[in-house]
DNA sequence: CTGCAAAGTTGCAGTGCGTGTAAAGTTGCA
DNA sequence: TGCAACTTTACACGCACTGCAACTTTGCAG
């Protein structure tokens, strides 16, 4: 149960440590603000007032005060799972293991359980963060491309575009029907849900 | 060949056909500063002046200086092509269907061809504006899904939400397709193209 | 043609996001 | 203990975007 990325010491020193606990200290006033006056009511100063920081930092942090509420970090896709597709597994059939790595992004994010939990609510009633998230997965759309052509070689009958599209709406397509549902029930059955459902309408 | 929807005078008044001269002035002055200086190296201000219009004018016909980058107005989607859908046709067939009202999207862009090229040049090298589209079409989100409910009744096996996204995503890959492909070629081919190997993968 | 109501434009002042820069403070390490 | 690398912070600035109130233009009825 262990989380021990390979190429990261298992002891931070205390300037990393600081980092992150300032990000996190970052995005609980901004959910903590937002949540209660909406938005476009809090304002970037207030946010670093509540958290004691300067507002300069804080765009050291974020790129936008969105970014913030939604908790995105420059994404990494280096993870165990990425790895491992791009390997050819788990099963070494495409189709499952694009499905299972759009679980590992659904269950393993970066910013933790309840933060996108909270996320998720906040973007719920400010549709703006949901097409800023839809931006932020644009922008890392060639690194995912480039995981993808890891995994199929350049001689596949399949574009790494078209794949890598297929793998960002089933995990966006998940993602709302788990919103959808509350939040409950695993991402693995959501998923299958989605999977089922468009083979269908596909095949209609 | 004659473009007459039924609700609206085939003569325009002064007044409306001013507002549509201004709103394409403003679109052409973006895209001529911008595809010569980019993006960020515009200012408003100065898309105001190559256009003669006072900046608040701008802001009266643009949500954004992006919006105007790429030519968005509150979609339509009460076109013939949406009421046909609606309605149950033109086939009857489910997935055909998607696949006709996919293409008119494409191929009747409520802002001409050549500014559309314009756009999505302009828009390849500035990923912002891709991002931008993206929460234009979230934004129009929700009317999509009413117009598929429509199609679909209540007691269908299918949801609004699923069956819109499907319709989404089509669109948007044919569009990077034909992005891709210069603009060459026929909206129809390249969706064929998609919905093939869209399938492909899904059964593989 | 005239005059009135509706619609549209404009300048102005203001808010707030986001960035460059340079100085001051912290942390890592020899 | 002291130096090098990294962070934070204050300050100043540019620009996107908005509300408002005056002004101009268009549509239309008499």
């Amino acid at each position: 149960m262990q989380n021990t990325p390979v190429d990261q010491p298992e002891v931070l020193g205390l300037r990393e440590r600081k980092k992150r606990a300032r990000r996190e200290a970052l995005i609980d006033a901004t959910h903590r603000l937002v949540g209660e006056h909406g938005l476009d009511a809090v304002t970037v100063d207030a946010i670093c007032e509540e958290a004691g920081v300067s507002v300069r930092t804080f765009f050291n942090y974020f790129e936008t005060k969105d970014d913030a509420a939604l908790g995105h970090a420059p994404w990494q896709l280096e993870t165990p799972a990425g790895e491992v597709f791009a390997a050819g597994g788990p099963t070494g059939h495409l189709m499952l293991d694009l499905q299972a790595l759009a679980v590992s992004f659904l269950t393993d994010p970066p910013i933790g359980r309840e933060r996108l939990a909270r996320a998720m609510e906040l973007a719920a009633k400010e549709p703006r963060l949901v097409a800023r998230h839809l931006a932020w997965f644009e922008q890392h759309k060639g690194q995912l491309f480039a995981l993808v052509e890891r995994r199929l070689g350049q001689d596949g009958p399949h574009t790494p575009e078209m794949v890598g599209s297929v793998l960002l709406f089933l995990t966006h397509a998940t993602f709302l029907r788990w919103d959808a549902a509350g939040g409950h029930g695993a991402a693995d059955d959501h998923l299958s849900a989605v999977v089922t459902e468009l083979r269908s309408i596909l095949s209609d």
